[in-house]
DNA sequence: CCCCTGACGGGCG
DNA sequence: TCGCCCGCCAGGG
């Protein structure tokens, strides 16, 4: 354990397939290591990481706030083809398709 | 050392 | 429900 960005990074890669997650909730989970803006930055940082599904990864709205450093609209295509519908760049059932670490990762 | 910015979140009017 | 402001932590100029 690095107690670092690795940390996020395997609570990202533990995000079941289908299902998302948000910032402020990972880092809610790692106890405020940080900041929810800390697990944004170190998704930034595992971008030369292609195992970190950082596209499960939106903000507490639901939204694709990261999607422009996928490139265009490649998030949201990812995310639709998980199963996950995205309208105007926001998960629609977003209350259902997330996955809190805290609760459903024990 | 000081100031600004950022893939965020919560509070308040 | 929408919009504005403040707080958190780290990096860059």
């Amino acid at each position: 354990m690095k107690n670092s960005f690795d940390d996020i990074y395997e609570v990202v890669r533990l995000i079941p397939h289908g299902r998302v997650s948000s910032y402020g909730a990972i880092a809610g989970y790692l106890g405020g290591k940080g900041g929810a803006r800390m697990v944004g930055w170190a998704m930034n940082a595992s971008h030369n990481d292609d195992t970190i599904p950082a596209h499960r990864v939106v903000n507490r709205n639901g939204v694709l706030t990261g999607k422009a450093f996928f490139g265009g609209n490649r998030m949201q295509e990812l995310l639709e083809n998980e199963g996950i519908i995205v309208k105007n760049d926001k998960i629609q059932n977003f209350k259902e398709l997330f996955w809190s670490p805290t609760k459903e990762l024990l």
